[in-house]
DNA sequence: CCGTATCCTAAAGGATACTG
DNA sequence: CAGTATCCTTTAGGATACGG
């Protein structure tokens, strides 16, 4: 019989965090919820590119997969506020490194273009 | 994804970086690699999920966004290997975090299935 | 061995208008 | 205020076949 150091079930458990987080909204919208409770208009108010279509959905489905909690008061005008349970409180340091690596990675790269690229020119900056 | 015609200033970096890392594979390639250099089929043979076609794609996709290099041996039969550069390299530990908490995450929930998840029932396993 | 070339489906993402 | 409802475009992702 083989060794069972390369049984498959032990898959890359990036694959699974990034069904959860992948898309282009999701960490971004945690990160903000990092900073306390917001309410739909501060989010969307802080994420001045997403639409409201888009912030809907994603909170939603981040409220599906027990990332943040939803509360209504109905109330007039309505209002609803978002936060975040346990488990996306426990995804604090991720989204700061990643933060952390983004901004270095466009002061660097400054080019995020997908043609710019001929030289480093200088990796000089020091990674983080 | 990746637009950054609109340079917002104080923006959330979170959104550079998935544009960079985000999809299914680029995180889970990037963390193969961080074991070592590896050829187009040993990455292969590590990510049995992925397609060729997708494999190559997001392969030329690191290369063009500076995070991994790729040396072509004009042998018979060909070899081209594959490693990290200084900012792929960098990602080492948000690789390495992010797969705990993918890990964390699928073991307490379990239903990763946008459908079962009706109360945390019990937060009570610790956060990472 | 390491890819391209086609062709295709599904999902992500978005613009705009309307509503309790 | 905090959403839905439509309709639409763009990517992501994949199956399969062929090529240097």
């Amino acid at each position: 019989m083989r060794d069972s150091s390369q049984e498959t079930p032990e898959y890359c458990a990036i694959e699974t965090a990034m069904e959860v987080l992948g898309g282009r909204w999701k960490l971004a919208i945690l990160k903000q919820l990092l900073t306390g409770t917001l309410r739909f208009s501060e989010l969307k108010r802080a994420l001045p590119r997403i639409t409201q279509r888009m912030l809907t959905r994603q909170l939603r489905e981040l409220e599906a997969d027990g990332l943040i909690t939803r509360t209504v008061y109905r109330e007039v005008p309505p209002r609803v506020e978002y936060a975040l349970t346990e488990a996306g409180r426990s995804l604090d340091a991720i989204a700061d490194q990643l933060d952390t690596w983004g901004r270095w990675y466009r002061d660097t790269y400054r080019a995020a273009d997908r043609s710019a690229q001929e030289q480093p020119t200088a990796t000089a900056v020091g990674t983080p």
